[in-house]
DNA sequence: GCCGTTTTCGGCCCGACTGTTTTCAGTCG
């Protein structure tokens, strides 16, 4: 067993604890303990005794001796019991919006439900009016919530999360009333993908704010309408929270929203620590109701003795202790790009040809540009024949003599055969200046076949870079088994670049392995992998999930000069 | 169940909103 499902067998109990009734503290004990897990920066072979796991920030003799245990027969005689006594079903309301435990507890108890579908049924039938603490509201939410939860999976896409909240910002910033606008949450953490939007406002007339953003034409429903927060849902289906705060709490609002809760909860235990309360209204002197006048984010982590934390680094990871040393990444930012890698023209299945992706990448202000067609083997994608790469080398090559001050590197994205050779023989794979293979067929291998197979084509001496490393589709088709921690081990041996892919369906490598491979030197390309010109854009996503990896322009292959790229892919090609 | 410079008991981040009540429980972030 990893962290990953230790932490996730620790997260269920927490889960069946509640839905048992259990002390909230205790729930959150296993919970803590599990987050404390997933992100631990080290596998768990070091860990042997109760001691080991007892070191551990929220996790005590009690807690480890069960991990032991776990670890040992893969199991625990309280999970056993809880999944013996608790129904399945009751885990999966808790997805309801407004069920939590104590709900969900009830319908179980004293209707005896155990299912989504029964209590769909139940609802239809008036039967959650009788009870306790329910009523006409709480039963159609319920039952609006079920709807909702077979539509969709209640998570969305960033980019598209990201359009919406723009579009929001843009219009309510129209307003004469609104001082001040900002999106916050996870959109601005940039995680890849976000459940809502959180818009925070600054205004003296917060009723007429209210009013148009709950008319605002995206909106589909109105969930809650307050003073100071209202909650809609758009037709898209996201949920958006605005809330209006002063001038003055601003700050401490965009700090507290924008979170994570795990950076807040940390954020907030230092400020206790120093004598303070921190919260989104100010932070303030023990026994004080008067806030500290802090004009930025800035000041207020400056007060708490750190730099200042960019809001894609605040996920715990680190950044508390690195601010407080002075050690933060300077972040790449878009500018920093100086060419762009995997890019699929008309010869394969993109859409657009080489002299019209190099013409669009100079106007945007690029040095370089790398093309990589799919491989033979990719049918489904029109994957390159040996005559038609030569005649793209040609065509690359006419190019390169026309174009001033701009180059256009020949690449190819090779499939990663089921037994991790390449797709085409040596001869073949030596005329490129770079080699990206990537696993396109044969998802439902073994963790250690696929992990075999991917290491296999990175000793390749012609492999220059692994793209996409885990194949998911965000919220559409799950990462393949593959043990990432093994897959960087060997990229950093071998001097393997690993792609980020920045198409917002992949955002691949996940940024949670991003950080492990820098630490390891591996670098990192952030690459479109566009079919189409306006795919180019995709690098804006990649570069803020990037920066959500701790990336510095050093690390990022693309951020370099096109001659330094050239040392670098013959470094990689003669070691 | 964890934790400790207010330490071995008694807290645990904390405030807004809804819907149910008639002062508050539950959920959410």
């Amino acid at each position: 067993m990893d962290k990953k499902e230790l932490a996730s067998f620790l997260e269920e109990i927490a889960t069946l604890l509640e839905l048992q009734g259990e002390n909230p503290f205790k729930c959150n004990a296993y919970r803590a303990a599990a987050q404390t897990i997933e992100t631990l920066d080290r596998n768990l072979e070091g860990f042997q005794t109760v001691e080991d796991f007892a070191r551990l920030k929220g996790i005590g003799k009690s807690l480890a001796e069960k991990i032991l245990v776990i670890l040992q027969t893969g199991t625990l005689p309280l999970y056993q019991e809880l999944k013996q006594r608790i129904p399945s079903g009751l885990v999966e309301m808790l997805r309801i919006a407004g069920m939590g435990p104590k709900r969900v507890r009830t319908v179980y108890e004293k209707l005896g439900i155990i299912s989504l579908g029964e209590l769909e049924y139940a609802c239809r039938e008036n039967r959650l009016l009788e009870l306790p603490g329910f009523g006409v509201k709480i039963q159609e939410n319920t039952l609006k919530g079920i709807e909702y939860l077979k539509k969709a999976q209640g998570r969305f896409h960033l980019h598209k999360a990201l359009a919406a909240a723009h579009r929001l910002q843009e219009d309510l910033a129209k307003l004469p009333q609104v001082d001040r606008i900002e999106t916050a949450g996870s959109i601005r953490r940039f995680k890849e993908t976000v459940k809502d939007i959180d818009l925070l406002i600054t205004t003296a007339k917060p009723a007429t704010v209210m009013n148009a953003f709950t008319s605002h034409p995206l909106v589909e429903s109105i969930i809650a309408h307050g003073e100071t927060k209202s909650s809609v849902r758009l037709t898209m289906g996201i949920n958006v929270d605005l809330r209006v705060v002063t001038k003055k709490e601003f700050p401490f609002a965009l700090l507290y929203f924008t979170g994570s809760r795990e950076h807040n909860i940390v954020l907030r235990g230092r400020a206790q620590k120093q004598g303070y309360k921190l919260n989104e209204y100010g932070l303030f002197k023990r026994q004080s109701t008067k806030s500290l006048d802090l004009k930025s984010e800035e000041e207020i982590y400056k007060a708490l003795g750190l730099s200042y934390i960019p809001p894609e680094l605040r996920e715990d990871q680190g950044e508390i202790q690195a601010a407080e040393q002075g050690s933060l990444p300077q972040l790449v930012t878009l500018k920093d790009l100086r060419g762009s890698f995997h890019i699929h023209t008309t010869s394969s299945d993109g859409a657009a040809t080489i002299k019209e992706f190099a013409a669009y990448a100079q106007k945007q202000g690029l040095e370089y540009l790398g093309i990589s067609d799919h491989s033979r083997s990719a049918f489904y994608a029109n994957g390159l024949s040996t005559e038609k790469i030569l005649k793209q080398h040609r065509e690359i090559d006419a190019l390169n003599k026309s174009l001033k001050g701009f180059h256009i590197f020949k690449g190819i994205e090779s499939d990663i055969l089921p037994d991790g050779s390449l797709d085409y023989p040596e001869d073949i794979l030596a005329l490129f200046d770079f080699v990206i293979i990537s696993v396109h067929s044969k998802f439902k291998m073994t963790k250690e076949e696929m992990t075999k197979r991917i290491i296999k084509a990175m000793e390749n001496p012609h492999t220059t870079m692994l793209g996409h490393p885990t194949g998911r589709l965000l919220l559409a088709r799950e990462a393949y088994e593959v043990d990432m921690e093994a897959i960087i081990q060997a990229a950093a041996q071998h001097g393997i670049i690993i792609e980020l892919n920045a198409n917002p369906f992949r955002l691949d490598l996940d940024w949670r392995y991003i950080k492990k491979a820098l630490d390891k030197g591996v670098l990192i390309s952030i690459n479109p992998d566009a079919h189409s010109l306006k795919d180019m854009k995709f690098a804006e996503l990649g570069v803020g999930l990037a920066r959500k990896g701790w990336c510095e322009p050093r690390h990022v292959l693309n951020s370099h000069s096109a001659s330094d790229v050239k040392k670098i892919f013959g470094k990689i090609h003669t070691s």
